[in-house]
DNA sequence: GTCTATATATAGATAGAC
DNA sequence: GTCTATCTATATATAGAC
């Protein structure tokens, strides 16, 4: 892996572990084992670094998208949910609940890349959903928008509130979202 | 008011705002029109004035409970959901949200402090829950503490996602959540 | 209870050698 | 592409005068 990626999924890692404004580059840096000014090479900001980190997350939901875009409304739905998957290294949350927190702290630049991110995964959620109810694999009575997003700030949430409530609601909540949005069909 | 409660206020104005990392006792200081000094002497340490403000949500909470405590569940729940009004300064989030996204940045006794705030909030809801299903004016399938749960984490995290995604979501959203749980009688 | 002054540490960032 | 060295700013925190 190359320096420039080592530092971005570092990067990564310790936003969602401690949030933006609490990691520096001498965190970066003395980890992997260079310089901050090696650091800097790469990212002559720390908002250079945080846009490539959205990037980053930019792609890989894109390439979910792709992967799942001919499956089954419950797959993509679940391919959805792995997104919140939490065995990586403990404790993490979610990026988009991170960085919404730490919005007005940060470069307006952060607020504009971030966006179309957090509205293609609103509207792929929100497709996912309108394709499972027509097809009666998904029953819900609100708008798909708005279950859409019910159910993301759900996974968001439940990310933040269980640290401290415990890790076993994390399971609780997301298999009650599955629980409740099945058909007999589905 | 007093020097010691300005401070607590905007400091928790700030941690709603920005985060906990996002501001500093110069800007108390600033604002308020005092010196780091003074701030230092009514808070020893940045930790002493979370922990005070904390505190301030804490009896905040516990007042809202009894102030609703011998009125009807719905009334019970909006007491709960006015816990979100975002009437105040612009965009703020939820409290237990800011802070444990930065739960891991902090001294653990923050951790401490605010962990049974938050199974008083979760205890409160669940209870209005069951109080409201055997009364026949909420409807759910979920255990009633998951249930909360997912409230919870709907109230909690449309405040972090419709900083981007506009501010009507959390209107929609918390609409929304009493629709799907209200019966005929509810 | 607030001030001035200061200590100490760390942050983000840059210049220029290798 | 990484380093050493350094700049400048800001952070938390303390000592002691008023």
């Amino acid at each position: 892996m190359s320096t420039r990626d080592a530092i971005i999924r570092l990067a990564d890692e310790l936003i969602l572990e401690k949030g933006f404004n609490a990691f520096s580059f001498y965190d970066l840096a003395n980890t992997i084992g260079i310089k901050t000014a090696s650091i800097h090479y790469h990212f002559p900001t720390k908002t250079d670094l945080i846009l490539a980190v959205i990037q980053k997350h930019k792609e890989a939901v894109e390439a979910l998208q792709r992967q799942y875009s001919a499956k089954d409304p419950l797959s993509r739905l679940e391919a959805f949910l792995s997104i919140y998957n939490r065995n990586k290294s403990e404790d993490q949350i979610c990026f988009v609940g991170s960085l919404c927190t730490d919005l007005y702290s940060m470069d307006p630049a952060v607020e504009e890349a971030l966006s179309p991110v957090i509205e293609n995964i609103l509207s792929w959620v929100t497709d996912i959903l309108k394709e499972g109810k027509r097809k009666e694999v998904f029953q819900f009575n609100a708008p798909p928008r708005t279950k859409a997003l019910l159910i993301i700030t759900n996974m968001l949430g439940i990310l933040q509130v269980s640290r401290v409530t415990g890790k076993n609601d994390f399971n609780e909540v997301r298999n009650t979202i599955l629980k409740e949005l099945k058909t007999k069909k589905g």
